[in-house]
DNA sequence: CTCGACAGTTGAACTAGTTCAACTTTTTTT
DNA sequence: AAAAAAAGTTGAACTAGTTCAACTGTCGAG
């Protein structure tokens, strides 16, 4: 069943038992996305936290130059939403976009709430998930200072292979921060 | 006394009783460092998690061609610490550098275990730090892939007019991620 | 108070990456 | 199967930011 793959990730970050697994994810709703169908807009407020059953989803901004910026890619067992509009109940920045046919376990505000009320080591648990998602960021933000986009296009592909071989150049040019023209450049030329 | 500051914000995240913030504040030791001393070397496991009672840190990173790619800093009631390392025991990628003369408040990892355990409390209010972080990373990254060089200098310094005053240009250079040499042509440039 | 070590400035030559435009290939829709 | 739309390629001109080198200004240690 599909909430397999969640447990899974849960039990990656913390140690829970069956039985508490098992109530956890009675939360997380499943829903299916066509490919290109939005999950969130722009301007939206983010009402859940989802999580990547199957399928991939592109997170990206548009800036007012028209620029798309591409913050990350969700593939299977990957998180997905704009916590800060979540959080705060704020106009999300942030568009969240099916990539193919996709299906996603999602909660709500209010079922979150609930949820850390109800079993307070899922605070543990999200608190041990968001401080590995700030090293990741912290990480990310070296690598794009210190790495040329050539390098950081082989470090990309080489360490999401599944996740790069799915994605058009252009995503993945927009994910780098260069022109998709120039990835193109980059690929044709010697390693 | 120094604690008022870690009290305040402990509570700017969470609404949390006067005698449990007491409570908490207990588990952090106070340290002083002069100007230029390392808190945290690269390579070295970061032991700590800090919280800046007076003075500036920055913190930062030499990649192997021997650039300083500077993370964060940190002044009074920011946090400080390399995650990473102090979560999983490994040796850290970053260096923490006292600016000037500072106070810091620190814990380390057994009393932060401890803290989590005795005060469930402290879970969620770490998850919410964390949950902000998170945010503030990704509004780093996509302003570094929309915005020049000239644009993020002048929103850093008007986001961070206290911090940036304490700094010398290289340092800002360092955090923006270009070379000092060209931060004095943005500066020397009009507005 | 002065000497040495940095921090900042400036210019010239350079380079990584962009932009635009024209073209080809692949994918999607009908 | 054809048409339309989107993705990828290539080249030429350009620009934001780098690098190096020489110079100037500042400030803390003795």
């Amino acid at each position: 069943m599909s909430y397999e793959l969640l447990k899974a990730n849960f039990s990656k970050n913390l140690d829970l038992s069956p039985t508490l697994l098992e109530d956890i994810c009675q939360y997380f709703k499943p829903k299916t996305l066509k490919k290109k169908e939005l999950l969130l807009r722009q301007g939206q407020i983010c009402r859940f936290e989802g999580f990547v059953v199957e399928g991939c989803f592109r997170i990206f901004t548009v800036d007012n130059k028209g620029n798309e910026i591409t913050l990350y890619f969700a593939a299977e067992d990957w998180w997905l939403m704009d916590i800060d509009s979540f959080m705060n109940r704020t106009p999300s920045d942030l568009n969240i976009q099916a990539l193919e046919d996709s299906e996603v376990l999602l909660i709500n505000r209010a079922d979150k709430i609930d949820l850390y009320n109800s079993f307070p080591v899922v605070e543990k648990l999200f608190r041990i998930m968001s401080q590995k998602a700030v090293v990741a960021w912290q990480k990310r933000l070296i690598r794009n200072h210190c790495l040329t986009a050539k390098e950081r296009y082989f470090h990309f592909v080489e360490t999401y292979p599944s996740i790069s071989s799915k994605l058009t150049d252009r995503a993945i040019a927009g994910y780098l921060g260069i022109s998709h023209e120039f990835l193109s450049k980059i690929k044709k030329s010697q390693r």
